[in-house]
DNA sequence: AGCAGCTCTTAAACTATCTTAATTTTTATA
DNA sequence: TATAAAAATTAAGATAGTTTAAGAGCTGCT
């Protein structure tokens, strides 16, 4: 089998060769031209992504116009917006693609029959959201200990992959400071 | 059963009575009295804990003298170096009781053993990390995307049990702001 | 290839937050 | 309950970050 999603699934759990295919069967591909959402701020979440190729932003729009991006997602992540997906409400976040994209699209219901019908996606899951949430706890915490310097310094060093991929602008929208602030960090 | 610690997994998963017993014996009681610390930055993170009473926070101390506080645990919250403890590495934080506390003690060892002896516990997990991911998204959002005072705001109205357990100092170090700041904000 | 629209940079004026230090208020505990 | 320590407040001067605006450099699109 081909896709890029069994040897992420198969870094934690194992798969049979039924099990592929009926994944395989079960998850439609989903393509995204440059620009385009797969998920609007807004609407209701029904769908986690698993990033076969491209890259994609998760970002928030509050009223006064102000851009959060929460997120990138590139080949071999999972995206959503989380709490919308897990609660089936509202997404707070849009995603866009910010190259040609091809995701694949594991819907609310077909987890929740994964999870009784398979159980070991749960400890799948459980892996990937223990390591999502100490990922995020550590960006947490960068956000009030360390400098605009230090966050945008570790940001390129540890996701140099992305970094290739997005904007001075959209990195500074992910460190929460202005586009001008940071070409002055820079500068430095 | 008297523990809360079996309310707070049946909110996801069902226990028979021996898996109780089992439970009961296996976790040992940890009693801390105010101010001493359950784990200490840069030992290695070995424990899991589960809060019957009192309260505790986790922060990291950094080599300025700089306190952040990640996060604070009342009763029938989990707590520990995350990162530390499943990667069974030093930690990062060192946890402290507010006040008289007493935890229950779950080792990685065991939690291991939970994994692969009783399956469901990966379900208990992964809605625990899949809740824990979602609060520290949003912390990470709110810390990019709003005012001091919105953030505080924010904190003492999903916080109110924490809240009334500890100092404004404690809520800076948590907001990241200094105290004499954080005042200055709330006279407003 | 060339235009239109982004992105990046620079700078000045403005606002948010920090640092330091002194004073008052609250709290823990001998 | 008295006292020492910690927390909270206030304020002045310093640094970090924003806003606005303008110009230079890239990039995607037809």
């Amino acid at each position: 089998m081909d896709l890029h999603i069994f040897s992420n699934i198969q870094k934690h759990i194992s798969l049979s060769e039924s099990e592929k295919l009926y994944l395989r069967n079960a998850l439609p591909v989903k393509e995204l031209k440059r620009k385009e959402l797969v998920l609007r701020q807004g609407q209701i979440c029904r769908n986690l992504y698993y990033v076969e190729s491209g890259s994609l932003r998760a970002f928030n729009l509050n009223d006064d116009g102000k851009e959060s991006t929460i997120m990138f997602a590139i080949r071999d992540w999972w995206v959503t917006d989380m709490n919308g997906f897990v609660n089936q409400k509202k997404a707070q976040l849009s995603i866009e693609a910010l190259e040609h994209c091809r995701l694949l699209e594991l819907s609310y219901d077909l987890l929740e029959r994964l999870y009784t019908e398979i159980p070991k996606f749960e400890r799948f899951f459980r892996i990937l959201f223990q390591n999502a949430y100490i990922r995020e706890q550590q960006r947490a915490f960068h956000n009030i200990a360390l400098s605009t310097e230090q966050r945008y310094q570790y940001f390129i060093d540890k996701y140099p992959d992305i970094v290739e991929k997005i904007t001075q602008k959209q990195i500074a929208t992910y460190l929460g400071v202005t586009p001008e602030f940071l070409s002055a960090v820079k500068k430095k």
